[in-house]
DNA sequence: CTGTTAGCGTTGACATTTCAACACTAGGAA
DNA sequence: TTCCTAGTGTTGAAATGTCAACGCTAACAG
């Protein structure tokens, strides 16, 4: 039998935190900052990439898990940075423009890296495969 | 064998800041929220508490995986609100005041309960092996 | 038409986090 | 002694996040 003692759920939910605090230093460290961009923008650029250039606001806020005033601040911040356009089409429908392109694919490559080497490369494909699930439960 | 694609590394990372996202905020929605009480303030009250209401300031850094300056600004405002003393000693040790063991008491079986509801429960014995031993090795 | 309700987004004030720069201390080397 | 160097903590300004209040639009009922 494993010696493990069943943690308290307090304290795996510490250890959660942590881990994501840490994780997300370290590729910060390695990707945003030597971008000149923040973490939130990066965050953002990402996801819209992924979409094809273009998402409804609110589609961006419920795949982030973020709330729509954040979702609003953050937007403006990147508006001013010409990042990303707005445009009112029953929804509001953010678009990356050419320089946030830019910006994404230049950032890109160093962020798989530092991905895998902060994260992944640390996990066995069996454990890869369980935190994929169970994050998908969350 | 499973039919489950294995994630791009980038796609699996964003997930965890997801689902960390969304835990945090049903968790402290219930609890802190309820308080009168901010996450950063419980994260520092729960962690002093559990080493028994003192504890080097570069130790809880580290703990929690933030940074000195954080710290610094954090323990400030707590100081403030007379949660917390520090005194010099070599470093700095910070202290857990009357007020804010009481404070730990009154939240920690909300937030036992509400780490349950929101996190633990939706996790098997087995999985929740894996996710600690994983979160350790981060 | 007049409400009413719900979803979506914005705004401004305030709280927290980050960033750059600055002390202070201890320890060792010149 | 003086001069590094590393570790630790603080400060103030700028960036980011949160909270409460508001406005807009669409859908629907009266």
């Amino acid at each position: 039998m494993s010696d493990a003692a069943a943690p308290e759920p307090v304290d795996l939910w510490s250890a959660f935190k942590r881990a994501h605090e840490i994780v997300r230093a370290r590729v910060i460290a390695d990707t945003a900052e030597a971008a000149g961009l923040s973490e939130p923008d990066l965050t953002i650029l990402v996801n819209l990439n992924k979409a094809g250039g273009a998402l409804r606001q609110s589609e961006l806020a419920a795949s982030l898990g973020w709330d729509r005033t954040r979702i609003s601040h953050q937007l403006t911040r990147m508006g001013k940075r010409g990042l990303v356009t707005r445009e009112r089409a029953g929804g509001v429908t953010v678009t990356l423009t050419g320089t946030g392109r830019q910006a994404v694919s230049a950032v890109r490559p160093g962020l798989d890296a530092a991905v895998r080497r902060h994260f992944t490369d640390k996990l066995s494909a069996q454990e890869i495969e369980t935190l994929s699930s169970v994050l998908r439960r969350l």
